[in-house]
DNA sequence: ATGCATTAAATTGTTGAACAATACCGCAAG
DNA sequence: CTTGCGGTATTGTTCAACAATTTAATGCAT
Protein backbone atom coordinates (compact mmCIF):
# COMPACT_ATOMS: atom_id res chain seq x y z
CA UNK A 1 0.00 0.00 0.00
CA UNK A 2 2.57 2.42 -0.88
CA UNK A 3 2.15 3.21 -4.29
CA UNK A 4 0.92 6.79 -4.93
CA UNK A 5 2.57 8.32 -2.17
CA UNK A 6 1.32 12.10 -2.77
CA UNK A 7 4.81 13.82 -1.29
CA UNK A 8 5.02 14.30 2.05
CA UNK A 9 0.91 14.53 3.26
CA UNK A 10 0.77 11.21 4.92
CA UNK A 11 -1.88 8.77 3.75
CA UNK A 12 -4.39 9.41 6.67
CA UNK A 13 -4.63 12.99 4.78
CA UNK A 14 -5.09 12.17 1.73
CA UNK A 15 -7.79 9.96 2.55
CA UNK A 16 -9.32 12.82 4.77
CA UNK A 17 -9.50 14.95 1.98
CA UNK A 18 -10.65 12.29 -0.62
CA UNK A 19 -13.43 11.55 1.59
CA UNK A 20 -14.12 15.25 2.48
CA UNK A 21 -14.61 15.67 -1.06
CA UNK A 22 -17.18 12.85 -1.78
CA UNK A 23 -18.94 13.87 1.39
CA UNK A 24 -19.32 17.87 0.54
CA UNK A 25 -19.66 16.86 -3.07
CA UNK A 26 -22.53 14.34 -2.52
CA UNK A 27 -21.44 11.56 -3.15
CA UNK A 28 -22.38 10.32 -0.19
CA UNK A 29 -25.86 10.85 1.46
CA UNK A 30 -26.37 12.62 4.90
CA UNK A 31 -27.29 10.61 7.30
CA UNK A 32 -25.96 7.63 5.94
CA UNK A 33 -23.74 5.62 8.13
CA UNK A 34 -19.92 4.46 7.13
CA UNK A 35 -19.36 0.90 7.39
CA UNK A 36 -15.70 0.88 8.78
CA UNK A 37 -14.90 -2.35 7.46
CA UNK A 38 -16.71 -1.74 4.29
CA UNK A 39 -15.35 1.81 3.60
CA UNK A 40 -11.83 0.80 4.70
CA UNK A 41 -11.65 -2.08 2.07
CA UNK A 42 -13.58 0.35 -0.54
CA UNK A 43 -10.59 3.05 0.05
CA UNK A 44 -8.09 0.12 0.27
CA UNK A 45 -6.81 1.29 4.02
CA UNK A 46 -6.30 -0.31 7.04
CA UNK A 47 -8.92 0.03 9.68
CA UNK A 48 -7.15 1.82 12.10
CA UNK A 49 -5.96 4.47 9.46
CA UNK A 50 -9.64 4.73 8.38
CA UNK A 51 -10.33 5.63 12.23
CA UNK A 52 -7.95 8.50 12.07
CA UNK A 53 -9.44 9.89 8.84
CA UNK A 54 -12.95 9.76 10.90
CA UNK A 55 -11.66 11.34 13.93
CA UNK A 56 -10.20 14.66 11.32
CA UNK A 57 -13.71 14.73 9.63
CA UNK A 58 -15.91 14.72 12.32
CA UNK A 59 -13.97 17.18 14.69
CA UNK A 60 -14.63 19.07 11.25
CA UNK A 61 -18.04 18.76 11.72
CA UNK A 62 -18.91 16.80 8.26
CA UNK A 63 -19.16 13.51 10.03
CA UNK A 64 -20.91 12.60 13.40
CA UNK A 65 -19.41 9.59 15.49
CA UNK A 66 -21.80 8.09 17.64
CA UNK A 67 -20.33 5.94 20.31
CA UNK A 68 -20.17 2.17 19.74
CA UNK A 69 -22.87 2.72 16.75
CA UNK A 70 -20.27 4.15 14.52
CA UNK A 71 -20.03 7.25 11.88
CA UNK A 72 -22.84 8.57 9.93
CA UNK A 73 -22.66 11.62 7.11
CA UNK A 74 -23.93 14.49 8.86
CA UNK A 75 -27.30 15.58 8.52
CA UNK A 76 -27.43 19.56 8.13
CA UNK A 77 -30.54 21.17 10.13
CA UNK A 78 -31.93 24.60 9.65
CA UNK A 79 -30.58 25.46 12.73
CA UNK A 80 -26.93 24.74 11.21
CA UNK A 81 -27.56 26.73 8.41
CA UNK A 82 -28.88 29.34 10.54
CA UNK A 83 -25.59 29.36 12.41
CA UNK A 84 -23.38 28.83 9.65
CA UNK A 85 -24.73 32.21 7.63
CA UNK A 86 -24.65 33.93 10.70
CA UNK A 87 -20.71 33.18 11.33
CA UNK A 88 -20.17 33.99 7.81
CA UNK A 89 -21.54 37.62 8.56
CA UNK A 90 -19.37 37.76 11.30
CA UNK A 91 -16.12 36.99 9.79
CA UNK A 92 -16.70 37.92 6.09
CA UNK A 93 -18.06 41.43 6.62
CA UNK A 94 -15.51 42.89 8.70
CA UNK A 95 -12.87 40.86 7.03
CA UNK A 96 -13.92 42.90 3.84
CA UNK A 97 -14.68 45.98 5.64
CA UNK A 98 -11.30 46.04 6.78
CA UNK A 99 -9.28 45.26 3.66
CA UNK A 100 -6.23 46.99 1.94
CA UNK A 101 -7.28 47.10 -1.66
CA UNK A 102 -3.91 46.18 -2.48
CA UNK A 103 -4.18 42.78 -0.64
CA UNK A 104 -2.46 39.50 -2.49
CA UNK A 105 -5.69 38.22 -1.63
CA UNK A 106 -7.21 40.02 -4.34
CA UNK A 107 -5.96 38.45 -6.64
CA UNK A 108 -7.50 35.42 -5.51
CA UNK A 109 -10.70 36.83 -5.36
CA UNK A 110 -10.32 37.86 -8.94
CA UNK A 111 -9.37 34.79 -10.11
CA UNK A 112 -12.53 33.40 -8.32
CA UNK A 113 -14.75 35.54 -10.58
CA UNK A 114 -13.31 34.98 -13.44
CA UNK A 115 -13.29 30.97 -13.20
CA UNK A 116 -16.87 31.84 -12.27
CA UNK A 117 -17.67 33.18 -15.31
CA UNK A 118 -16.00 31.30 -17.18
CA UNK A 119 -17.85 28.26 -16.30
CA UNK A 120 -20.52 28.39 -18.65
CA UNK A 121 -23.26 26.28 -17.36
CA UNK A 122 -21.17 23.67 -14.88
CA UNK A 123 -22.76 24.56 -11.66
CA UNK A 124 -20.06 22.45 -9.92
CA UNK A 125 -17.23 24.84 -11.21
CA UNK A 126 -19.56 27.73 -11.00
CA UNK A 127 -20.75 27.00 -6.76
CA UNK A 128 -16.71 25.76 -6.44
CA UNK A 129 -15.40 29.00 -7.51
CA UNK A 130 -17.93 30.69 -5.41
CA UNK A 131 -16.39 29.20 -2.50
CA UNK A 132 -12.87 30.13 -3.57
CA UNK A 133 -14.03 33.88 -3.78
CA UNK A 134 -15.41 34.31 -0.29
CA UNK A 135 -12.42 32.11 0.89
CA UNK A 136 -10.26 34.96 -0.72
CA UNK A 137 -12.77 37.59 1.18
CA UNK A 138 -11.50 35.51 4.38
CA UNK A 139 -8.16 35.60 3.33
CA UNK A 140 -7.98 39.54 3.51
CA UNK A 141 -7.65 39.01 7.14
CA UNK A 142 -3.81 37.23 7.26
CA UNK A 143 -5.46 35.06 10.12
CA UNK A 144 -4.76 31.39 9.97
CA UNK A 145 -7.81 30.84 12.57
CA UNK A 146 -10.17 33.11 10.67
CA UNK A 147 -9.40 31.19 7.74
CA UNK A 148 -9.30 27.37 9.31
CA UNK A 149 -12.67 28.01 10.85
CA UNK A 150 -14.11 29.47 7.60
CA UNK A 151 -12.75 26.31 5.76
CA UNK A 152 -14.46 24.06 7.98
CA UNK A 153 -18.18 26.07 8.06
CA UNK A 154 -17.64 26.13 4.24
CA UNK A 155 -17.88 22.66 4.35
CA UNK A 156 -20.53 22.28 5.86
CA UNK A 157 -22.15 24.79 3.54
CA UNK A 158 -21.26 22.55 0.88
CA UNK A 159 -22.83 19.42 2.57
CA UNK A 160 -26.22 21.21 3.19
CA UNK A 161 -26.01 22.17 -0.57
CA UNK A 162 -25.88 18.61 -2.10
CA UNK A 163 -29.04 18.33 -0.01
CA UNK A 164 -31.07 20.65 -2.13
CA UNK A 165 -32.51 19.89 -5.92
CA UNK A 166 -31.73 22.89 -7.95
CA UNK A 167 -27.74 23.42 -6.65
CA UNK A 168 -27.81 25.89 -10.04
CA UNK A 169 -29.90 28.40 -8.85
CA UNK A 170 -27.97 28.52 -5.31
CA UNK A 171 -24.85 29.86 -6.94
CA UNK A 172 -25.64 31.36 -10.30
CA UNK A 173 -27.10 34.13 -9.43
CA UNK A 174 -24.25 35.25 -7.34
CA UNK A 175 -21.65 35.39 -9.45
CA UNK A 176 -22.38 38.89 -11.23
CA UNK A 177 -22.93 40.11 -7.17
CA UNK A 178 -19.14 38.75 -6.82
CA UNK A 179 -18.04 40.76 -9.67
CA UNK A 180 -19.37 43.83 -8.36
CA UNK A 181 -18.03 43.44 -4.92
CA UNK A 182 -14.61 42.86 -6.38
CA UNK A 183 -14.71 45.82 -8.03
CA UNK A 184 -16.25 48.07 -4.91
CA UNK A 185 -13.18 47.25 -2.96
CA UNK A 186 -10.71 47.45 -6.02
CA UNK A 187 -11.92 50.94 -6.12
CA UNK A 188 -10.96 52.02 -3.05
CA UNK A 189 -14.62 51.71 -1.14
CA UNK A 190 -14.47 48.78 1.33
CA UNK A 191 -17.21 49.39 3.00
CA UNK A 192 -19.52 49.21 0.29
CA UNK A 193 -18.21 46.31 -0.78
CA UNK A 194 -19.04 45.25 2.65
CA UNK A 195 -22.59 46.44 2.61
CA UNK A 196 -22.80 44.84 -0.81
CA UNK A 197 -21.69 41.33 0.95
CA UNK A 198 -24.11 41.84 3.29
CA UNK A 199 -27.29 42.35 1.07
CA UNK A 200 -25.63 38.87 -0.75
CA UNK A 201 -25.35 36.97 2.21
CA UNK A 202 -28.75 37.73 3.35
CA UNK A 203 -30.54 36.87 0.10
CA UNK A 204 -28.35 33.72 -0.43
CA UNK A 205 -29.39 33.01 3.15
CA UNK A 206 -33.10 32.77 2.31
CA UNK A 207 -32.77 31.45 -0.98
CA UNK A 208 -30.73 28.32 1.04
CA UNK A 209 -33.53 27.81 3.73
CA UNK A 210 -36.00 27.92 1.65
CA UNK A 211 -34.85 25.19 -0.70
CA UNK A 212 -34.05 23.79 2.71
CA UNK A 213 -37.93 24.10 3.84
CA UNK A 214 -38.84 22.42 0.93
CA UNK A 215 -37.80 19.37 1.60
CA UNK A 216 -39.17 18.54 5.06
CA UNK B 1 -7.42 -2.23 29.62
CA UNK B 2 -11.09 -1.19 30.40
CA UNK B 3 -11.13 -0.37 33.91
CA UNK B 4 -12.08 2.71 34.63
CA UNK B 5 -13.96 3.20 31.48
CA UNK B 6 -16.00 6.83 31.74
CA UNK B 7 -19.08 6.32 30.77
CA UNK B 8 -20.13 6.53 27.12
CA UNK B 9 -16.88 8.52 26.01
CA UNK B 10 -14.40 6.81 24.39
CA UNK B 11 -11.40 6.09 25.48
CA UNK B 12 -9.72 8.33 22.49
CA UNK B 13 -11.63 11.33 23.81
CA UNK B 14 -10.69 10.50 27.20
CA UNK B 15 -6.99 10.60 26.96
CA UNK B 16 -7.61 13.59 24.49
CA UNK B 17 -9.02 15.45 27.31
CA UNK B 18 -6.09 14.23 29.71
CA UNK B 19 -3.51 15.55 27.19
CA UNK B 20 -5.20 18.56 26.69
CA UNK B 21 -5.11 19.43 30.39
CA UNK B 22 -1.72 18.54 30.49
CA UNK B 23 -0.35 20.76 27.62
CA UNK B 24 -1.97 23.67 28.48
CA UNK B 25 -1.39 23.17 32.35
CA UNK B 26 2.22 23.47 31.37
CA UNK B 27 2.70 20.04 32.66
CA UNK B 28 4.54 19.31 28.69
CA UNK B 29 6.96 21.78 27.67
CA UNK B 30 6.05 23.97 24.26
CA UNK B 31 8.34 22.16 21.48
CA UNK B 32 8.92 19.02 23.35
CA UNK B 33 8.79 16.15 21.39
CA UNK B 34 6.07 13.26 22.03
CA UNK B 35 7.19 9.76 21.68
CA UNK B 36 4.51 7.35 20.59
CA UNK B 37 5.82 4.39 22.21
CA UNK B 38 6.68 5.88 25.02
CA UNK B 39 3.93 8.13 25.89
CA UNK B 40 1.80 5.30 24.89
CA UNK B 41 3.50 3.47 27.71
CA UNK B 42 3.15 6.31 30.34
CA UNK B 43 -0.77 6.81 29.53
CA UNK B 44 -1.23 2.62 29.31
CA UNK B 45 -2.84 2.92 25.85
CA UNK B 46 -2.02 1.89 22.75
CA UNK B 47 -0.52 3.23 19.82
CA UNK B 48 -2.66 3.20 17.60
CA UNK B 49 -4.93 4.76 20.36
CA UNK B 50 -2.63 7.48 21.32
CA UNK B 51 -2.41 8.33 17.18
CA UNK B 52 -6.11 8.96 16.69
CA UNK B 53 -5.78 11.28 20.70
CA UNK B 54 -2.44 13.31 18.25
CA UNK B 55 -4.84 13.59 15.09
CA UNK B 56 -7.61 15.78 17.71
CA UNK B 57 -5.06 17.53 19.18
CA UNK B 58 -3.21 18.45 16.04
CA UNK B 59 -6.38 20.06 14.38
CA UNK B 60 -6.75 21.75 17.78
CA UNK B 61 -3.39 23.84 17.38
CA UNK B 62 -2.22 22.27 20.60
CA UNK B 63 0.18 19.74 18.24
CA UNK B 64 2.08 20.22 15.85
CA UNK B 65 2.66 17.13 13.45
CA UNK B 66 5.81 17.02 11.26
CA UNK B 67 5.79 14.06 8.96
CA UNK B 68 8.10 11.25 9.48
CA UNK B 69 9.47 13.22 12.32
CA UNK B 70 6.74 13.05 15.15
CA UNK B 71 4.70 15.13 16.82
CA UNK B 72 5.91 18.03 19.32
CA UNK B 73 3.49 20.24 21.95
CA UNK B 74 2.54 23.36 19.62
CA UNK B 75 5.18 26.57 20.74
CA UNK B 76 3.26 29.81 20.53
CA UNK B 77 4.65 32.92 18.94
CA UNK B 78 4.19 36.55 19.17
CA UNK B 79 1.56 36.19 15.57
CA UNK B 80 -0.30 33.55 17.19
CA UNK B 81 -1.13 35.51 20.07
CA UNK B 82 -1.91 38.65 18.04
CA UNK B 83 -4.19 36.52 15.84
CA UNK B 84 -5.87 35.17 19.02
CA UNK B 85 -6.49 38.25 20.12
CA UNK B 86 -8.27 39.55 17.65
CA UNK B 87 -9.95 36.78 17.19
CA UNK B 88 -11.20 37.04 20.51
CA UNK B 89 -12.18 40.68 19.94
CA UNK B 90 -14.44 39.89 16.78
CA UNK B 91 -16.46 37.29 18.95
CA UNK B 92 -16.79 38.45 22.33
CA UNK B 93 -17.30 41.71 21.55
CA UNK B 94 -20.60 41.59 19.76
CA UNK B 95 -21.80 38.68 21.58
CA UNK B 96 -21.36 40.77 24.57
CA UNK B 97 -23.17 44.06 22.46
CA UNK B 98 -25.90 41.81 21.27
CA UNK B 99 -26.84 39.71 24.10
CA UNK B 100 -30.09 39.03 26.32
CA UNK B 101 -29.40 40.47 29.79
CA UNK B 102 -31.60 37.24 31.17
CA UNK B 103 -29.43 34.57 28.87
CA UNK B 104 -29.25 31.55 30.87
CA UNK B 105 -25.33 32.04 30.14
CA UNK B 106 -25.39 34.98 32.36
CA UNK B 107 -25.66 32.53 34.93
CA UNK B 108 -22.69 30.59 33.93
CA UNK B 109 -20.94 34.22 33.73
CA UNK B 110 -21.55 35.01 37.71
CA UNK B 111 -20.34 31.56 38.34
CA UNK B 112 -17.27 32.39 37.14
CA UNK B 113 -16.91 35.39 38.80
CA UNK B 114 -17.74 33.86 41.86
CA UNK B 115 -15.47 31.34 41.50
CA UNK B 116 -12.32 33.53 40.89
CA UNK B 117 -13.46 35.80 43.93
CA UNK B 118 -13.71 32.96 46.11
CA UNK B 119 -10.27 31.66 44.91
CA UNK B 120 -8.26 33.54 47.17
CA UNK B 121 -4.35 33.62 45.55
CA UNK B 122 -4.89 30.27 43.65
CA UNK B 123 -4.18 32.07 40.28
CA UNK B 124 -4.62 28.26 38.45
CA UNK B 125 -8.03 28.60 39.87
CA UNK B 126 -8.22 32.18 38.91
CA UNK B 127 -7.31 31.68 35.36
CA UNK B 128 -9.26 28.78 34.73
CA UNK B 129 -12.36 30.53 36.20
CA UNK B 130 -11.70 33.59 33.54
CA UNK B 131 -11.39 31.66 30.71
CA UNK B 132 -15.21 30.09 31.81
CA UNK B 133 -16.34 33.91 32.34
CA UNK B 134 -15.13 34.61 28.79
CA UNK B 135 -16.44 31.08 27.48
CA UNK B 136 -19.76 32.03 28.81
CA UNK B 137 -19.96 35.34 27.17
CA UNK B 138 -19.66 33.07 23.84
CA UNK B 139 -22.06 30.72 25.25
CA UNK B 140 -24.36 34.26 25.08
CA UNK B 141 -24.27 33.85 21.00
CA UNK B 142 -26.19 30.32 21.20
CA UNK B 143 -23.79 28.99 17.91
CA UNK B 144 -22.26 25.74 18.38
CA UNK B 145 -19.71 26.61 16.21
CA UNK B 146 -18.61 30.07 17.40
CA UNK B 147 -18.26 27.98 21.32
CA UNK B 148 -16.40 25.24 19.83
CA UNK B 149 -14.10 27.42 17.65
CA UNK B 150 -13.82 29.60 20.99
CA UNK B 151 -12.87 26.88 22.89
CA UNK B 152 -10.21 25.91 20.77
CA UNK B 153 -8.58 29.30 20.59
CA UNK B 154 -8.69 29.27 24.37
CA UNK B 155 -6.85 26.28 25.04
CA UNK B 156 -4.43 27.94 22.76
CA UNK B 157 -4.06 31.29 24.52
CA UNK B 158 -3.74 28.79 28.02
CA UNK B 159 -0.73 26.89 26.21
CA UNK B 160 0.41 30.57 25.60
CA UNK B 161 0.33 31.42 28.95
CA UNK B 162 2.24 28.52 30.69
CA UNK B 163 5.10 29.76 28.71
CA UNK B 164 5.61 32.87 30.64
CA UNK B 165 6.82 33.54 34.24
CA UNK B 166 4.18 35.02 36.06
CA UNK B 167 0.75 33.88 35.46
CA UNK B 168 -0.77 35.36 38.38
CA UNK B 169 -0.18 38.74 36.84
CA UNK B 170 -2.21 37.90 33.87
CA UNK B 171 -5.02 36.76 35.36
CA UNK B 172 -5.47 38.48 38.66
CA UNK B 173 -5.94 42.32 37.64
CA UNK B 174 -9.31 41.44 35.81
CA UNK B 175 -11.70 39.22 38.17
CA UNK B 176 -12.65 42.82 39.51
CA UNK B 177 -12.95 43.80 35.68
CA UNK B 178 -14.79 40.58 34.48
CA UNK B 179 -17.62 41.34 37.67
CA UNK B 180 -17.73 45.02 36.58
CA UNK B 181 -18.70 43.95 32.55
CA UNK B 182 -21.20 40.95 34.25
CA UNK B 183 -23.07 44.10 36.23
CA UNK B 184 -23.20 46.21 33.15
CA UNK B 185 -24.74 43.57 31.19
CA UNK B 186 -26.95 42.78 34.33
CA UNK B 187 -28.08 46.30 34.27
CA UNK B 188 -29.15 46.07 30.58
CA UNK B 189 -26.23 48.11 29.17
CA UNK B 190 -24.79 45.53 26.78
CA UNK B 191 -22.79 48.46 24.22
CA UNK B 192 -21.39 49.47 27.66
CA UNK B 193 -20.04 45.92 28.88
CA UNK B 194 -18.53 45.18 25.55
CA UNK B 195 -16.68 48.76 25.64
CA UNK B 196 -15.77 47.44 28.94
CA UNK B 197 -14.59 44.59 27.68
CA UNK B 198 -12.82 45.68 24.51
CA UNK B 199 -10.93 47.68 26.83
CA UNK B 200 -10.16 44.77 28.98
CA UNK B 201 -8.70 42.71 26.03
CA UNK B 202 -6.66 45.46 25.14
CA UNK B 203 -4.93 45.78 27.94
CA UNK B 204 -4.63 42.01 28.30
CA UNK B 205 -3.30 41.52 25.16
CA UNK B 206 -0.30 44.23 25.83
CA UNK B 207 0.23 42.55 29.12
CA UNK B 208 0.82 39.07 27.99
CA UNK B 209 2.54 40.54 24.42
CA UNK B 210 5.09 42.10 26.79
CA UNK B 211 5.72 39.17 29.09
CA UNK B 212 6.16 37.48 25.88
CA UNK B 213 8.82 39.53 24.29
CA UNK B 214 11.11 39.34 27.77
CA UNK B 215 11.03 35.65 26.81
CA UNK B 216 13.29 36.43 23.39
C1' DA C 1 40.46 18.02 13.80
C1' DT C 2 36.99 18.86 9.69
C1' DG C 3 33.94 17.55 6.23
C1' DC C 4 31.45 13.92 3.96
C1' DA C 5 29.56 9.50 2.38
C1' DT C 6 27.87 5.08 4.18
C1' DT C 7 25.95 2.15 7.43
C1' DA C 8 23.32 1.12 11.63
C1' DA C 9 19.71 2.24 14.96
C1' DA C 10 15.56 4.37 16.29
C1' DT C 11 11.00 6.27 15.12
C1' DT C 12 7.12 6.95 12.48
C1' DG C 13 3.66 5.06 8.99
C1' DT C 14 0.64 1.42 7.97
C1' DT C 15 -1.16 -3.04 8.02
C1' DG C 16 -3.57 -7.32 9.53
C1' DA C 17 -5.35 -10.16 12.94
C1' DA C 18 -7.24 -10.94 17.27
C1' DC C 19 -10.41 -10.31 21.13
C1' DA C 20 -13.60 -7.65 24.25
C1' DA C 21 -17.60 -4.75 24.58
C1' DT C 22 -21.63 -3.06 22.73
C1' DA C 23 -25.54 -2.63 19.79
C1' DC C 24 -28.74 -4.82 16.59
C1' DC C 25 -32.11 -8.50 15.18
C1' DG C 26 -35.17 -12.32 15.31
C1' DC C 27 -37.90 -15.28 18.09
C1' DA C 28 -40.11 -17.37 21.76
C1' DA C 29 -42.89 -16.68 25.88
C1' DG C 30 -46.07 -14.24 28.67
C1' DC D 1 -48.09 -6.21 21.86
C1' DT D 2 -44.56 -6.13 24.74
C1' DT D 3 -40.79 -8.33 27.16
C1' DG D 4 -36.78 -11.16 27.64
C1' DC D 5 -33.19 -13.96 25.57
C1' DG D 6 -29.55 -15.54 22.56
C1' DG D 7 -26.89 -15.11 18.30
C1' DT D 8 -24.72 -12.15 15.17
C1' DA D 9 -22.57 -8.13 13.26
C1' DT D 10 -19.97 -3.89 14.34
C1' DT D 11 -17.29 -0.96 16.93
C1' DG D 12 -13.40 -0.33 20.46
C1' DT D 13 -8.84 -1.44 21.52
C1' DT D 14 -4.69 -3.94 21.60
C1' DC D 15 -0.70 -6.26 19.76
C1' DA D 16 2.84 -7.60 16.65
C1' DA D 17 5.00 -7.05 12.45
C1' DC D 18 7.13 -4.71 8.56
C1' DA D 19 8.07 -0.77 5.28
C1' DA D 20 9.74 3.93 4.98
C1' DT D 21 12.13 7.69 6.80
C1' DT D 22 14.79 10.23 9.90
C1' DT D 23 18.57 10.44 13.17
C1' DA D 24 22.85 9.00 14.96
C1' DA D 25 27.25 6.78 14.43
C1' DT D 26 31.06 5.24 12.02
C1' DG D 27 34.91 5.43 9.24
C1' DC D 28 37.69 7.67 5.75
C1' DA D 29 39.89 11.07 3.05
C1' DT D 30 41.53 15.75 3.21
Amino acid sequence: MNEAQGLGESLTEQVAAQLREQVTGGLLTPGQRLSEVRLAADLAISRNTLREVFRLLTREGLLRHEPNRGVFVAVPSMASILDIYRVRRMIELPALAQAWPRHPAVAQMQAAVRLAEDAGQDWRVIGSANMEFHAAIVALTDSPRLMGFFAQVAAELRLAFGLLDSPELLHAPYVGRNAEILSLLQAGRPAEAAAALETYLGESERTVLAAFARLG
